[in-house]
DNA sequence: ACGTTTGGCCCAAACGTTTGGGCAATCGCA
DNA sequence: TGCGATTGCCCAAACGTTTGGGCCAAACGT
């Protein structure tokens, strides 16, 4: 029954054996019930419906988009689906788009701004509604590129100027870990902080770091470092922490993949996770829990951010005014902080 | 400069600019060097180019695909994209993809076979040219349906059937591990198998039984267990094995996600990865080296999957005949197995 | 000098929809 | 019976491309 690739079934296909008008079909098999009953007879509507479906009739979206200049695609770009946390936001976006009636269409810009902007025309150039970034610099001067090219967009995961945005709270993530460390009896404490350009990375580096000032307690400038979001970022940059010697009695990865490089570091310096060095990270990933040492980390509403991130792209799309989210994290506590020696 | 939202610039604003047909614009905009100069003047031509883009042309796919029939869309279905595996491959796919001119529109089917009906559905209704299946049943029952309608396909991460595929040689991956662990010494092994209807994991666990049962060792059926993909299922199917009490004396996950899991409930149980229980896995992700026990695996070129999926793919849609590709894996010894105790 | 090629361009018909207008027949109502 | 409203449908013009044919003038060949 279904439509067979050599022919794909039209409008003007059904109309033919019908004996009706095209137009008249299409009226039918579109209008929502209070139309399609001035669009024809019911008997008619049926004997439409039946073979629209015998015949596995779908409409063409190109004529479609070519006629009502809309597309009921969206952009997204991310810096890597590889990234579980981005490709879990992805999830929620495609679950709720699809939900909406969109499709999605994703892409991956490593993070650098000559993919974004590459990547941002061949998204425009297919004509997408609208647009999700998943990638946003804090310095939002590309985004207001985008913006002027008047281009409906949300940001999603990271935030950037007062473009709205789908994100976890971050600065209180940051702050909630801050406050752990501190009740472990933690004082001498460093920082993996991720990406400069990255507003999660900031401000949960941010909230920490403030919790330990509310606690009296200034972490010198070198107790942070920056790093890549992946595992071997997160090596790198905590083995740069742990060169000097005078290793600190905690580490804070402001996520799990970071954080999970700082277990190898800190194995490589002959020290145990928990036992000598405290590492905590930042997104409650699955494999968080699963660790030798399961990880200390913040569980942050990945999917969720998703799906409202589309939603609040789909009430842009209709024309109402949005703002933007902050969703809430919660604190998983596991066995790799632990009390500090005394 | 670019093309504003407001008024995307169509073939017609050029040519009544130009003082030109839309036709003759299109040619000189479209054809390859030998034909352009058929169709216009080299003055004229460099008039057209000039002000295309200038004005930031972008030719209207939606346009062009209702009249060529083509779309330049190809879709891609996965279990999960926040499985890295399935991410990293989707990544070569759209790499590649970028090259030839297409676009992906990859989509989640969390591998229950209604998804797989509904979504292959959706994204044929947007008239993509072919399809990419990431999430092949080994029963190829599904594949053969939609073989039927004529719709060009090939398969990766999984084979299936006689379909084109671009898989890891997976049997051999599980020999190499199974060749591993009996050099060590473990004659008492168990295997976390994945999922019953995947050819990656019945593949990897054939390979390592073969290599076991030349050895003179054949592994008992209560030795092999099914589990999902993903590290939680990993730590179920490993509590299984070990809930018996009896622990083999080295575990073979088919994943390294599931490998992950598998370090978790060995933990559990009191028991350490690599000391008292080897533990390897499969895939080398990024994490494996970074555990704080780093995994033993075997690492599987998966961005080269993916842009052999794709090649392979483009190749078929021109028509040409095309044959499955299997790709070299490679062992990757690290500290999660060790010599066993005697 | 007269056909033939060629260069340089224009015409018009599609591709499959959507949608503002029509228009004839029937209905409701006084 | 007359008249406006409603029902049930059809018409045709778009949307932006691509592409097989034309057509006219200039260049060419003999």
């Amino acid at each position: 029954m279904g439509a067979d690739r050599t022919s794909p079934v039209t409008l003007r296909m059904l109309a033919d054996r019908l004996g009706l008008h095209v137009s008249t079909v299409s009226r039918v098999l579109h209008a929502k019930p209070d139309e399609s009953h001035r669009a024809a007879s019911s008997a008619t509507v049926e004997r439409v419906r039946r073979l629209a479906d015998e015949l596995g009739y779908r409409p063409n979206p190109h004529a479609t988009s070519l006629r009502t200049q809309r597309s009921n695609l969206i952009g997204v770009l991310v810096p890597r689906l590889s990234d579980i946390v981005l490709a879990t936001i992805y999830e929620g976006i495609e679950e709720a788009a699809g939900e909406h009636g969109l499709s999605t269409f994703v892409t991956n810009t490593r993070d650098v701004p000559d993919f974004q902007r590459a990547r941002t025309d061949m998204v425009l150039a297919r004509r997408v509604d609208g647009m999700i970034f998943g990638d946003a610099y804090i310095d939002a001067g590309f985004l207001g590129e985008v913006a002027a090219r008047g281009v409906p967009f949300v940001l999603v995961s990271r935030r950037a100027g007062d473009y709205p945005s789908v994100t976890c709270d971050d600065y209180l993530g940051g702050r909630m870990v801050g406050e752990h460390l501190l009740s472990l009896g933690h004082r001498d404490v460093a920082v993996v902080a991720g990406e400069p350009y990255a507003s999660t990375g900031i401000d949960r580096s941010a909230g920490f770091a403030d919790a330990y000032a509310e606690a009296g307690i200034e972490i010198p400038a070198h107790r942070f470092t920056h790093s890549r979001f992946d595992a071997r970022g997160g090596h790198e940059a905590t083995e740069r922490l742990l060169a000097a010697g005078d290793p600190p009695s905690a580490i804070f990865a402001v996520n799990d993949f970071a954080a999970i490089g700082a277990f190898g570091a800190v194995r490589d310096h002959g020290l145990r996770v928990g036992a000598d060095v405290a590492v905590a990270g930042f997104n409650d990933t699955p494999l968080a829990a699963e660790l030798p040492v399961p990880l200390t980390t913040v569980r942050s509403p990945m999917h969720e951010m998703g799906r409202r991130g589309l939603e609040l792209l789909a009430r842009l799309l209709q024309g109402e005014e949005v703002s933007s989210e902050r969703l809430r994290p919660e604190l998983m506590v596991r066995a790799s902080t632990t009390a500090v020696l005394t």
